[in-house]
DNA sequence: GTCTATATGGTGATAGAC
DNA sequence: GTCTATCACCATATAGAC
């Protein structure tokens, strides 16, 4: 039977989300309106409290979503290998992450610091559970003496600020396709842990 | 002759700069009202348009001071050496250079979205020049065979990110003096780019 | 050079009609 | 679920007294 009283919320509800995700990564959180997130959407402004209870919340649940998603992805990769194998599968993966959805990897540092203190904690956590997932991998080449790496903290913010950069400058039209780019990182980052 | 009209420009100027650049860094630069940053000063909001003719010349004025300083440094550096000397250089050039003005640094790729069209050009050329000064070690050293490099415009972006990501997680009282932070960061540098 | 006061407009969020 | 209208507040920037 259909609906008798007409409703957009389940379409609404992730028009709202993919404006401001677009918006945020844009022009930044704090430079965004709920009046200019509500004109991308088509509708008004009070429009929008039907589907976050108010900005903060929306930007904490885009970010949330992400790191879940991320995570939740990398999970489901298939873990066989060595730790040479595995550090390349990290790093193809965080490469793809990063071109497929730019916008969420760019809130997800760029806006860390709009969050309000629970917010960040929670998000904070998040990555940090993420980037275990490389230490893992270095900490557990360099027992073995697969890796040359000294210090794996520090090994472990090296490699994913190299990877994280790819942000700043791939474009789908560019110059390379996603597989040379990761062809070229790949060599970069099996080099530098000496693997 | 000792003024008889009271002043304090010769300090207030810096003052405001300073509280300008360390709320940007903190809280962003569309977060931060003339206000907050008056009160940091210590003076009332109309003050502070004696030191800059509006919020966005604040900005633009931080981040062009800080590429010109960076860049008149880097070109103050002495330039002896074979592409492995001048790489090493630069990475060490530029890890210090991050940890000497964190605020600066982290403002200078993080704001450049909040500059308006003719500002954002003017420190995208800055930047592009510094960024080139890195790519042409890399280059040259390709052309001799130092360094297995064969995309050195990627290669550039991957170990400048890499570098400027110390930024995140460096703090003066952690566990690593800068010298060991120096040598990991070249370590892997010097590796990643087969050298 | 700094203050107080103010002009002008945008902000997040809510109330109530439909 | 969306609209219009509105509240209370904060924003940038300026004017004029001292």
């Amino acid at each position: 039977m259909a609906r008798t009283q007409g409703s957009h919320s389940d379409i609404t509800g992730p028009k709202v989300r993919d404006a401001a995700l677009r918006l945020f990564a844009r022009h930044g959180y704090a430079a965004v309106s709920m009046r200019q997130i509500a004109k991308e959407v088509g509708v008004q402004a009070g429009a929008l409290y039907n589907y976050t209870p108010d900005k903060q919340s929306l930007l904490f649940s885009l970010l949330k979503g992400h790191m879940d998603d991320l995570l939740a992805a990398w999970e489901a990769e298939p873990k066989a290998g060595d730790a040479l194998a595995r550090l390349e599968q990290f790093t193809r993966f965080h490469i793809r992450s990063t071109v497929k959805t730019p916008e969420a990897i760019f809130i997800s540092y760029m806006e860390l610091r709009n969050l309000e203190p629970e917010n960040f904690a929670v998000i904070e956590d998040l990555r940090g559970a993420y980037e275990d997932q490389l230490e893992q991998i270095l900490r557990s080449g360099a027992e073995t003496g697969a890796f040359d790496v000294p210090d794996p903290k520090i090994a472990t913010m090296a490699v994913i600020a190299m990877l994280t950069g790819v942000n700043t400058w791939y474009r789908h039209e560019g110059r390379l396709s996603l597989s040379e780019v990761e062809g070229i990182y790949w060599d970069m980052v099996r080099k530098s842990v000496g693997g």
